[in-house]
DNA sequence: GTCGACATGTAAATTGTTACATGATTTA
DNA sequence: TAAATCATGTAACAATTTACATGTCGAC
């Protein structure tokens, strides 16, 4: 049916690099390669083809140099609103158990683009998802804790540290991001 | 070339289901729809093409049941053993960095396959990789903290806080299972 | 008898991986 | 001038998602 098909993580972390300026594929490339930001594969196979699928969905738009074939991506004005649209996107219990590095990359890239209420409001939802994920895992984790295999009961463990060390960093953040955005 | 490739990560998830007895494929969905273990898909569309993969491969056997066609799969010696290796590999730098939750799984699937030396080693590889991880990220955060913009300066504080609670959650392992290996 | 859960599968489209191919430009 | 890096792409394949299709069984 659908033949724009809605951008996939991978086309937001490009949209997300080209906010502050354009770029050559081969630089997002280069960026993925050494940033490490969520990991997100540099191969051409995947850069490539993702931003012809940008271009056809209108998001982004290529300049071409006519003296050497080089080329440059920027965002588009429709590409400008993807991006805000998806980093405003109300955060899910779902977003937080399954797909947390693709919240921290809708975080990473709020600055200049979302106004300080929605970039609360992130923070504040993402908080109180975190809560309700760990408090269902530490009520799992009290009734079956006993009968679980020591490797099965650690890593459940690692699961719910994790999501605690994230919600710390969370209410931290949210401290941060309020005193820049009222003494900033 | 090859028309046997190797095991996907869904592909050792299932087959660490089934050591501990066969299942049928729907028990299988219905454990990662509930279980939350990693984030693996539950569809029909992802489970049954995965157990025909697994069976081409010789790792799982599928039993029918003529009466009902019902049909549970289990674990073929070859499976048992692709199922050890998986589990026994060396940790690199990139297992740890990008590919957490798969360590994890082949962690949380130990118990009764590994020797106890094989869980010590495998924590062990894990706590040193982490380290290195980390002190990489700190060294990289000293140098440009002050450059980066907030939400990209507070976004990495959050990698480096993951792995942090990782590397406490491994050390604390690593003590846990000595003391069952030794007085259990 | 019908609703929901059990149960197994396929088809089309999309995405991503791996490997290949090509050529320009810079640097030792 | 040879090697490394810059730079862009394609082709074949593998894997996943979404949606569809079908049928059984037990409960109410």
């Amino acid at each position: 049916m659908a033949h724009v098909s809605k951008p996939t993580t991978l086309d937001y972390a490009i949209l997300g690099l080209l906010k502050d300026g354009p770029l050559s594929g081969y630089r997002i490339r280069k960026i993925f390669e050494t940033s490490a930001m969520g990991n997100y594969s540099s191969s051409p196979g995947t850069i490539y083809p993702a931003l012809k699928r940008l271009e056809r969905l209108a998001l982004v738009s290529k300049e071409n140099n006519e003296e050497n074939k080089k080329s440059q991506f920027s965002l588009t004005a429709a590409g400008k609103q993807a991006l805000i649209d998806w980093m405003r996107q109300d955060i899910s219990t779902e977003d937080v158990s399954k797909k947390l590095s693709e919240l921290m990359l809708r975080f990473a890239f709020q600055g200049g683009y979302l106004n300080g209420e929605d970039q609360l409001r992130f923070l504040e939802q993402m908080i109180s998802q975190l809560k309700l994920v760990i408090s269902g895992m530490e009520a799992f984790y009290d009734k079956r804790a006993e009968t679980m295999p020591i490797h099965g009961r650690l890593a459940f463990e690692s699961g719910i540290q994790t999501y605690q060390c994230q919600l710390d960093w969370a209410k931290n953040a949210l401290k941060e991001i309020k005193n820049t955005n009222t003494d900033g």
